[in-house]
DNA sequence: AGCGGAACCTGTCGGC
DNA sequence: TGCCGACAGGTTCCGC
């Protein structure tokens, strides 16, 4: 489900909401949520902290707890956070419950339970967090390093800007997109992309995930901010999702490809 | 290094 | 209406 705009939307407005509440009580509803750790360690780990601040590195989601620790969860393709007024039975796809100091309830909501939650004492021990490579809106995320980087990979565009290890929290419909937006083909390989090329990669990479960050994100089917409400970037969507529809720049019907098992959606005219 | 395939689970949608 | 296959915003492991 969600890609680096809108788990920065989830942890923006988790954010404006758990900084200061402690977490009474945890109750598991699914255990293959926590990957491997039985439900009575996660929960005594979290129980009688308090939120200091969530946020963002790549997809995860950040819960600093007080005195220390963090929550860092991960949702996947469906996975969801929403609080919730005090309830006393589990809805379809609660998979995890935290009741807070003022009553109202976490709730981790995951449809197809391929989101994982854990606890951690500094995130950079966490597997997945730790090998995440530069985040792409940050100062170190250049036109110049990316450039460089480009250039020691012969992977095709799409799966390398795919992978979490180069640059953090790009998924496939934002590929899609931002390749479109700088005129590249998905196949081309990396280290063919000349400096300029480069350079109009990063430059229409920022300008869409801003934008979307703006528009709170995407919504294709189910992503839901923390209040249940839609996203509104997918009325600026150009070629995801769009196969057979006229490439808005020059006419052409979009193209839909098999690439690393995942659909990629280019125009054959527009992107070389 | 990098790719294809499968696995993790469930829901939805389109075609017949 | 009902069944069946394809597909879904992600990650990880395994084999070649």
């Amino acid at each position: 489900m969600p890609e680096l705009p809108e788990v920065e939307t989830i942890a923006r407005q988790l954010n404006g909401l758990l900084p200061g509440r402690t977490v009474e009580r945890v109750r598991v509803f699914r255990e293959n949520a926590l990957q491997g750790v039985p439900s009575a360690d996660f929960a005594a780990a979290v129980e009688g902290r308090s939120f200091s601040r969530v946020w963002r590195r790549g997809k995860y989601l950040l819960f600093d707890l007080a005195p220390s620790r963090q929550l860092v969860g991960h949702l996947r393709m469906t996975g969801k956070f929403v609080i919730s007024p005090r309830i006393s039975e589990p809805k379809a796809h609660h998979r995890v419950w935290f009741t807070l100091d003022n009553g109202e309830v976490l709730v981790f909501v995951d449809a197809r339970c391929f989101g994982t939650l854990s606890v951690v004492e500094h995130a950079q021990q966490h597997r997945g967090v730790a090998k995440l490579g530069v985040e792409p809106l940050s100062a170190a995320c250049t036109a110049r390093s990316m450039a460089e980087a480009l250039g020691r990979s012969r992977s095709p565009l799409k799966h390398w800007l795919m992978d979490q290890s180069r640059i953090a929290g790009l998924g496939n419909i934002y590929v899609s997109e931002l390749l479109h937006a700088a005129g590249l083909s998905p196949f081309r390989p990396a280290n063919a992309v000349s400096a300029e090329e480069a350079k109009r990669l990063h430059g229409a990479m920022r300008r869409i995930l801003r934008a979307a960050i703006a528009k709170n994100g995407t919504t294709i089917s189910d992503f839901r901010r923390v209040d249940e409400k839609s996203g509104e970037f997918q009325d600026f969507l150009r070629v995801y999702g769009k196969m057979g529809q006229p490439c808005p720049q020059c006419r052409v019907p979009i193209q839909r490809v098999r690439q690393q098992q995942r659909s990629t959606f280019y125009c054959p005219e527009c992107q070389a």
